[in-house]
DNA sequence: GCAAGGTC
């Protein structure tokens, strides 16, 4: 009786308290605390509860293990503005804690008929390391009376951050909890954060979940249709990893690869014809340009023609010379990297991500994976560029860099957690592409600092007979970047010298004549690139949903680093829109991310979203099973 | 055996 009239007390004290702290909050008054309140406080990343915990403990941090590995617990004591003194225990997750899936009378693939993954049950599971973490917050959460969110600040960030929400309530149903608003992890950011609460904001994380359950549903049900189907037709296909899959990324990926493709494919060559002035002066060849570039009817040109040769004079009408830059490059964010790398190195970005996530954690690089373009101004960037004088091949040119100052062109984006791509130790003995990858990014960040490339243009139009012409030269005459970034490429091109009304007889008139080309197949790049504009995929997924179609065998690379779709990935496409679902197009996923954003901003309800965005999709399923003949022929067709 | 999204 004793202990339970104590515990009675203890929890009406506590609800109090936590009313007390709630109202407190909203009206930010300051009134005094005569306690420590315990304060947990959870981020999305491990490295990121670490620097929180730096900052607001103002460098006194004690460190101990959490129950996962990569997880600690950094116990700090932080004064809160309404909250008062605060013991704060600092740790995080590794992203989501659950997934969810089917139960097991659905997992396996002949369990059921796919059209049943539609309404069949689905749960969330957590994994083994998962329940690690989650074990460290219940523990955390029950000697607390606040919690505070601190995972990153986009739509995921704010479901992970319902999961850790779920764990610690239930660990502890008195928990008061707030959210953290952050962009950066920087001493002023972190600390208005801390000082500027707010809750949580339940409906971005509900779009979240409708996505989740969503690409599950759909990814499972036409995956298992689609590869059950393709193995009855064609038995040789029922090798197990023979998968043919349907997700709401790859298709789209898939998607942009068919279309180039096609596009390439159904070209029809148009000729043209131009007119070309050719005349040498003071030993240097100077090619004039027709104004018109080129015209698509033989005659008309030909017209044009007859009438300069009539009077072939020249005369200089506008000479005009401006200053013009090359830009230096913005600082290395994931996507920018993995372009480059493909690019530039033609290494794939799957492979170069491997890479970079090693010499990461050997401590070459930092973070690889980031979608920040700016340099914080709390970064060291003399010290990173220091660290890179003991180079033979870099080393002048980081010295450089330091003479004048590193002077970032510095981009708007950034993510809340790390600083764009860079250099963090110098790595003289590497090899292969791990050297190649490693010397991009020293290369890149070095020249992100130094200045723009300088030169002069000049142009010459020229007049004969009424047509224009004009030709244009280019000086360089300040390298800087370009001496270190070695894969931008501006070279000088010299013209001779010419003054206002010079007249002068070309050497030679020419009409020329050739045809369009076909757009090329895409790059790795340009597909990142188009994922990029569309909204497929995330920085994060890009590489993974184009490693996957070629997994799938819906697309190959060719010798000259191309994707071109394979027989397989041109059925599929061709098979959906003969039936009359654009499924591999990006707008069923701009649609989606258009009622998420709803969803996030009370304008639609999750399950409603939900409801209708299955029933659609079950529709397109039905059909496809009604059509199935039509769909697997167009498959086949192309195989 | 299936998706996409976090992160180690």
């Amino acid at each position: 009786m004793k202990y339970l009239l104590k515990n009675i007390t203890k929890c009406l004290k506590q609800i109090s308290f936590c009313r007390r702290l709630c109202s407190d909050v909203k009206s930010g008054s300051d009134s005094q605390r005569s306690s420590m309140v315990n304060v947990l406080s959870v981020a999305e990343k491990n490295d990121v509860a670490k620097n929180v915990a730096n900052i607001l403990g103002a460098g006194a941090v004690r460190v101990r293990n959490g129950l996962s590995p990569y997880n600690k617990c950094y116990e700090i004591s932080v004064r809160h503005q309404t909250l008062g003194d605060c013991r704060m225990v600092m740790t995080s997750v590794c992203g989501h804690l659950f997934n969810y899936d089917f139960t097991s009378d659905h997992k396996k693939w002949w369990s059921c008929e796919p059209k049943s993954l539609f309404q069949a049950p689905i749960v969330q599971t957590c994994n083994d390391s998962n329940q690690r973490i989650k074990s460290t917050l219940e523990r955390e959460a029950k000697r607390c009376q606040v919690l505070i969110i601190w995972t990153d600040c986009d739509r995921e960030g704010e479901n992970i951050g319902f999961e850790v929400i779920t764990v610690c309530r239930a660990a502890n149903p008195r928990l008061d909890i707030f959210r953290a608003h952050f962009s950066e992890i920087t001493v002023p950011a972190i600390n208005r954060a801390f000082n500027a609460l707010n809750r949580p904001n339940k409906k971005v994380s509900d779009a979240v979940d409708v996505r989740q359950k969503l690409d599950l549903r759909l990814g499972a049900a036409f995956t298992r249709f689609l590869t059950l189907e393709l193995q009855q037709m064609r038995p040789q296909m029922k090798d197990n990893k023979n998968i043919v899959s349907y997700g709401s990324c790859q298709f789209p990926t898939l998607g942009f690869v068919v279309d180039r493709f096609k596009q390439r494919e159904n070209f029809v060559p148009q000729k043209f014809w131009s007119i070309d002035v050719h005349y040498k002066k003071d030993g240097i060849n100077a090619n004039f340009n027709w104004k018109r570039v080129r015209v698509f009817c033989e005659q008309s040109c030909l017209a044009v023609m007859t009438k300069v040769m009539d009077s072939p004079e020249a005369v200089v009408t506008h000479i005009n010379t401006r200053r013009r830059s090359k830009w230096r490059p913005q600082p290395m964010d994931t996507v920018t990297f993995e372009r480059s790398v493909s690019s530039k190195l033609k290494i794939n970005a799957k492979k170069a991500m491997g890479i970079a996530e090693k010499l990461y954690t050997s401590g070459f690089i930092s973070y690889p994976r980031t979608e920040t373009n700016k340099f914080a101004p709390e970064l060291n960037l003399t010290n990173y560029c220091q660290i890179q004088t003991a180079s033979p091949i870099w080393g002048q040119f980081a010295q450089r860099v330091l003479t004048n100052g590193p002077n970032p062109r510095n981009g708007t984006k950034s993510d809340q957690a790390h600083p764009p791509i860079h250099p963090t130790k110098y790595a003289p003995n590497l090899s292969g592409d791990d050297k190649r990858i490693y010397e991009l990014i020293v290369r890149h960040f070095l020249a992100s600092l130094d200045k723009d490339a300088v030169g002069y243009e000049t142009t010459i139009d020229i007049c004969i007979n009424e047509e224009f012409f004009s030709l244009s030269g280019l000086r360089i005459e300040e390298k800087n970047y370009l001496e270190i970034y070695i894969y931008d490429k501006w070279t000088d091109k010299e013209i001779p010298r010419f003054n206002q009304n010079e007249r002068f007889i070309p050497d030679s008139i020419m009409m020329t004549d050739g045809q369009t080309t076909a757009p090329e197949l895409l790059t790795e790049a340009q597909l990142i690139a188009l994922m990029e504009k569309h909204g497929i995929g995330t920085d994060a997924t890009h590489a993974e949903h184009i490693e996957k179609i070629k997994e799938r065998h819906y697309i190959t690379e060719t010798p000259d680093r191309r994707l071109k779709p394979e027989g397989l990935g041109v059925g599929l496409v061709d098979g959906y829109d003969e039936i009359g679902y654009q499924m591999s197009k990006p707008n069923l996923r701009a649609a989606l991310e258009k009622d998420l954003k709803d969803i996030c901003d009370g304008i639609k309800n999750p399950d409603v979203v939900l409801m209708s965005q299955i029933s659609e999709y079950e529709k397109v399923f039905n059909e496809s099973i009604k059509h199935k003949t039509k769909l697997f022929e167009a498959v086949v067709r192309k195989l």
